[in-house]
DNA sequence: ACCGGCTTTAATGTATACAGGAAGTATTCT
DNA sequence: AGAATACTTCCTGTATACATTAAAGCCGGT
């Protein structure tokens, strides 16, 4: 019933987008593999021109790759291209966070932030921490990411730090869930906190240098989460796009 | 008429992209304006279906904002945007270079590096620079950064910093023939050229944490020939985009 | 049996027709 | 005279039909 409003209320176009990446990142579709347009067209339900669209989109967004030939063929990642990807959002949040530092954030806007920390206090103080608080610990750390890249008040730059971060993989909370599953789950967490107090502070005391370099770090959990679960390889079905992943071999 | 056989060989899509991007970069159109799918199907000649193409890549690239009704309009830029953009693809180019040093590099990929540096010696040796040696060093400028990016070997990576310096204010050879004009012209272009031995050494090196400075550093030359150009309004015919600026009182 | 060329098929790129909706304008009422 | 409402007009989103081109399969020759 809300499905059927809403479905009513988007475009054909982002209906399209977010049934085609579903599948793609499902695995329904296989890296490397042409993605052809009739083929989507009776998979979304919507006619060629809305799919072609989102097709493009989802190109713009890095989840498919043009074809010289013509059409677009699903795209495939190393598990260094990832790396790369958590590197690239680390560096990106933090030049967001040293121009936060370097001109000043008022405490009003701080205000929401540390609303975020204490939340997410709530829910590490718990030992062992629940399914459902990793839950409500992703969607509370993308807020309070998305918060702190706003603090660099630079409109390009938050541009660009969603680019990056619309990659599954790349996105901040990309691996959280997966590390649910981890015995080390909590001390990450409790470590990735930290990060967090420490970045607002540093922006609180115009330490730009000190920021940056901590959201550098930041970002890095995710990397070390990404290993853990791939060597522990359980839970891998917490991950999602993990389907994208080839192969060095490949 | 190679032009004619480009203007076959290319799609309508292209076609479209190139003439409404060209439209909008001179000034054609106002930062702001809506831009109607028919006007553009009369300015470029093609039809619909390969304008919205256009008009969704555009939108992708930066130029384009989408309005939230329906269609685009002219993107405005403020001075701070650029800056901060100019700053933004310093800090990717950075990371580029810190990741070809840490991970180390051939000599024979850092041969046409070299190569390009030398040319680069041979036009910045005359004094006064001509605007024919300017031009020249515009190429050889791109030159030089893509390959440096390219020593990264990170796709995504690499394709951020493309992304990044779609932008043409961004671009690493955005304000060189601004600056053309300048008496500090010269000076300005033997830093830069200082900057790119420089960094090379440290890829050499191996010195990541020096490169990834310097890279940083030298992007910001781009920030001072805006300054510079703006400061003397002359030539500012010779900046590209000049008309998506839009004054901070807007 | 294998390779090369031809044919057929299917997929993309393009054009256009149609419907729904938003914005601007004119008119009318207060 | 001003504001609100209804109307008209244009614009976008969507669907579909057509043409061109690439790919795959088949047939024939070596």
């Amino acid at each position: 019933m809300a499905d059927r409003e809403t479905d009513r209320a988007v475009s054909q176009t982002v209906r399209a987008q977010l049934a085609l990446r579903d599948l793609i990142l499902s695995g329904g579709l296989r890296p490397g593999e042409r993605i052809s347009e009739l083929q989507a067209v009776e998979t979304t339900g919507v006619s060629r021109t809305p799919v072609r669209m989102a097709l493009v989109r989802l190109e713009e967004e890095g989840l498919l790759e043009a074809i010289p030939s013509g059409g677009f063929m699903v795209k495939a990642f190393s598990e260094r291209d990832i790396l790369d990807s958590i590197e690239l959002r680390g560096t990106l949040e933090g030049l967001a966070v040293r121009f936060a530092a370097e001109r000043g954030v008022s405490a009003r806007d701080l205000e929401p932030l540390k609303e975020c920390l204490n939340e997410i206090d709530g829910l590490v103080r718990q030992d062992p921490i629940s399914v459902e608080a990793f839950s409500s610990y992703v969607a509370l750390n993308a807020r309070f990411h998305a918060l702190l890249t706003e603090l660099s008040r630079s409109p390009p730059l938050i541009r660009q730090i969603d680019r990056a971060s619309a990659l599954p993989f790349a996105s901040p909370s990309g691996f959280v869930m997966a590390q649910s599953a981890l015995p080390e789950a909590r001390q990450i967490l409790l470590i990735a906190q930290d990060h967090h107090r420490v970045v607002v502070d540093a922006i609180e005391n115009r330490e730009g240098a000190r920021a940056e370099a901590i959201m550098r770090e930041h970002a890095r959990l995710a990397a070390r989460n990404l290993r853990l679960a791939l060597r522990n390889r359980t839970h891998l079905d917490l991950l999602p796009a993990l389907a994208l992943i080839r192969s060095a071999a490949d």
